[in-house]
DNA sequence: CTGGTAGTTCGGTCA
DNA sequence: GAACTACCAG
């Protein structure tokens, strides 16, 4: 499965031959299809479906319901347009924001119109195309087309590395919230610049804005990217440089966008670029509103609200009628939304039975609950449904422990969908590290993350002098520690260490043209100690992780040599785990978005945690709003069966609370609902299992403090920002320090010089070769240094 | 530099 | 209640 990264990002560039090419053999394609009987593709489409597939002039908004058949429309869509031979495949720029739906996207049109949606570059998620856009034109952001992917680990340890070097103290001011603000200006489109006062305020007493600009001339200088970078650096690019983006107009003949209500101020105007308001654009995006849920990460539910004021004379095409719930699950859904404001408005229209009512069932706490779920799966599958045919969605991940809890008792089979992934996995993480220092030795964060996994009595202090050395010589980390291994800057041991590493890496580089990318992989993990360290582990799950770099290597296979599969990892990569076996899926309600379940289980509706209390603090009506979206998107991926519970008390941050019934509740409609209870709770004061398990809530329960008070009482970030402000420095005042700074440490000193040296005290300098000195010490004896780590006295 | 302990924090999630 | 971090002692 190629990525569209994974292939040079010109190859798309020479137009195929008339005739001959791509799109010629697309049209084939589909013509085989058509006349292969299996169906013209237009067939099976409802008229509404088809009047989305085949307006293919002017901006087009597809508002399409849960279930509606969105994902066809879009695929089709594409198909129609192939064989219709109005654009070639590469002149398609069809957006997702996951690589599922990607992938989805990419097999259903191959499923239509044959292999040609391999041809299909500028198919993928907004950060691949960004990517590719960025390499391409990488010189005008002021990077090479080299640039690495940092993702959130790097950028967490960038951040603590500015602030550190900001002597911002990071407990007030912790690394994660800057990141979090960053992004958050980055989703919004804004350059350092850009921030608003009010807003860079709200980090280290107004310095936020400063450093900011401070961790993107980091970033420059790494030759690094972030994600919010792959959609910002082009936006910029295309500003600047209208004959750039001119070559973009040119190519799209088509622009189709997924999930456009999830769409961020960012990605919008990317998409307002490439599609300008004027001219012979064809842009058609799908979306909900109603199943906008990304609030909190930037999405902007107004930019599908206000689609025919940017795009005027916009067709609106509303697919209302639902294939995939019953009735009643459906009217429950409606009814519940219906109580949001602002809506553009659908319908859902069932298409097939009444099936059964939704149920609420009532626990006295959320063991019972877990337990009254689990025998409900029991009893379904007795039935003969299959565990894959189930889930469970929650609204915070933590409600997942006791479903674990219960399946594990039980030997019921399940999967949790939305843990760490797998790139994300430590081992994983350390080995692409080795990687991506033998891919390029100026890979400065990969190169901190290993320079002391396994343990080479390296830590801290010596990566700080690392850095002081690789800072002052404008070098590379990698290149810093073979300087360090000459000098006597560092201990003995410290030097042996840092000697052996750099030559291995050195021996690694030479390697790696000549052998299988798969063998060296296996040949570093080894030589390195890695696996070794792994080996010697006792902790239960070392061997797990031995497992998973085994699996990383196994996967590496795939791709022809080892950039092409660093910079798929960056971007993708996701474990397909355990699909193949019967299991119940346990997730998130945000995980859910886009699947369907014939049952669905939907516990802990209760007040301050669904609606979560945190989001209704934080955004007001609007959370509330959001939340209730969420609900429905729950309600809504069920086919036959809804079944929604919710627990008086539930054990929160280690505190058993009473909690009251969610008001999403109240607002199900009576007569598509039935209120049950569970079986359990008739057996407060009495026998079997449930006795037992209740003993310790019964207890507990007296020290419970009601309601949600506490949680309240705590701040939002908007408190923050008040008050301060006394000092608001422009960014460009913090970047003059940081070069300052470097270039003051590279002036050299001369022979015969006064030198001072924090812990060698004062000597004369003897020698000068480059940026090491010889110094004769008055007490120490004659030393090799670094001419950054002595000053003129 | 390492390992232990004490203190803190605790939302969802995609690249 | 647990997991992660930061600090401290060896």
């Amino acid at each position: 499965m190629a990525d569209p990264n994974a292939v040079p990002f010109f190859d798309d560039d020479e137009p195929p031959a008339p005739g001959g090419g791509i799109a010629a053999r697309a049209m084939a394609g589909v013509m085989r299809a058509r006349t292969g009987g299996a169906g013209d593709y237009l067939e099976g489409l409802n008229p509404e479906q088809c009047e989305a597939v085949q307006t293919l002039d002017g901006p087009l908004l597809v508002l399409a319901g849960a279930g509606t058949g969105k994902t066809r429309v879009l695929t089709t869509r594409i198909a129609h347009i192939l064989a219709t031979g109005r654009a070639r495949p590469s002149e398609i720029l069809a957006v997702t924001f996951t690589n599922k739906a990607a992938r989805e996207m990419k097999q259903r049109v191959a499923a239509l119109v044959g292999d040609v949606a391999e041809g299909m570059p500028w198919l993928g998620t907004f950060h691949s195309i960004g990517t590719r856009m960025l390499r391409r034109h990488a010189e005008l952001a002021d990077l090479k087309s080299s640039f690495t992917i940092l993702d959130t680990d790097d950028q967490i340890r960038l951040i603590k590395q500015i602030l550190s070097a900001e002597n911002i103290d990071e407990k007030r001011w912790p690394a994660r919230s800057l990141a979090w603000a960053i992004d958050g200006w980055k989703n919004r489109g804004l350059a350092p610049k850009d921030v608003p006062p009010g807003d860079g305020a709200l980090f280290a007493n107004g310095r936020g804005k400063e450093l900011y600009a401070a961790y993107q001339a980091r970033l420059k200088v790494l030759n690094a990217a972030d994600f919010g970078d792959l959609l910002l650096e082009p936006i910029r690019i295309f500003r600047e440089n209208p004959d750039v983006l001119e070559q973009y107009h040119r190519r799209f003949k088509f622009i189709l966008v997924d999930e456009y209500q999830d769409t961020n101020v960012a990605q919008y105007l990317w998409l307002r670029l490439l599609a300008p308001a004027s001219g012979p654009r064809n842009l058609c995006c799908v979306g909900d509103d109603d199943q906008s849920i990304y609030g909190w990460r930037g999405a902007e539910v107004d930019n599908i609200l206000r689609f025919d004021k940017d795009f005027p004379g916009a067709k609106v095409i509303r697919l209302e009628r639902n294939y995939r719930s019953d009735a009643h699950i459906l009217g429950a859904a409606s009814h519940l939304i219906s109580h949001n404001e602002g809506r553009l408005g659908k319908t859902l229209r069932p298409q097939g039975e009444d099936g059964e009512r939704v149920t609420v069932t009532g626990s006295w706490d959320s063991g019972e609950e877990a337990r009254s779920i689990a025998d409900e799966i029991e009893s379904l599958q007795r039935k003969g449904s299959n565990l894959n045919d189930m889930a469970i969605l929650v609204r915070a991940s933590f409600q997942m422990r006791e479903f674990e809890d219960r399946f594990v008792t039980l030997g019921i089979d399940y999967r949790v969908i939305g843990g760490p992934r797998f790139y994300e996995r430590q081992e994983i993480r350390d080995a692409l590290a080795y990687l991506r220092c033998v891919n390029s030795s100026a890979d400065d964060l990969a190169f901190e993350r290993i320079v002391n996994v396994p343990k080479r009595g390296l830590g801290d202090a010596t990566v700080q002098t690392l850095n002081g050395i690789a800072r002052s010589a404008r070098v590379p980390l990698m290149e810093a520690a073979r300087l360090a291994a000459d000098t006597e800057e560092l201990k003995p041991k410290q030097r042996e260490s840092l000697k052996t590493l750099t030559q291995n890496f050195q021996r690694w580089t030479q390697a790696s043209d000549a052998m299988k990318h798969t063998e060296l992989a296996e040949m570093i993990l080894d030589e390195s100690g890695y696996t070794e360290m792994w080996r010697q582990d006792r902790s239960p799950d070392a061997a797990g992780r031995l497992e998973n770099l085994k699996e990383l290597v196994r996967s590496m296979e795939t791709f022809e040599n080892l950039q092409g599969f660093l910079e798929h990892v960056s971007l993708v990569m996701d474990a397909d785990s355990g699909e193949h076996m019967d299991a119940v899926t346990l997730m998130t309600l945000h995980a859910a978005k886009g699947l369907e379940y014939d049952n669905v289980f939907l516990p802990g509706w209760e007040e301050g945690l669904f609606p979560s209390q945190r989001t209704m603090d934080e955004s007001g009506k609007a959370g509330l709003e959001e939340e209730r979206r969420l609900a429905y998107v729950g309600i809504t991926r069920a086919k036959r069966r809804a079944k929604i519970y919710f627990a008086s008390n539930r054990r929160i941050h280690g505190m058993w609370q009473s909690s009251i019934p969610s008001r999403f509740l109240d607002e199900l409609p009576e007569n598509h609902v039935e209120v049950t209870e569970a079986p359990a709770a008739f057996s407060n004061r009495g026998f079997g299992e449930s006795r037992f398990d209740k003993l310790e809530p019964f207890q507990n329960s007296t020290y419970t403090t009601p309601g949600w008070q506490r949680a309240q009482a705590r701040g939002g970030f908007s408190e923050r920002g008040t008050g301060f402000g006394s000092r608001r420095g422009g960014p460009t005042i913090i970047e003059g320090e940081l070069v300052a700074k470097s270039t003051a440490n590279a002036a050299s000193y001369d022979t015969g010089e006064r030198v001072f040296h924090d812990k060698f005290g004062y000597g004369e300098v003897l020698e000068v070769e480059g940026n090491k000195l010889l110094v004769a010490f008055d007490k120490a004896g004659h030393k090799r240094v670094l001419d950054n780590f002595v000053r003129r006295p």
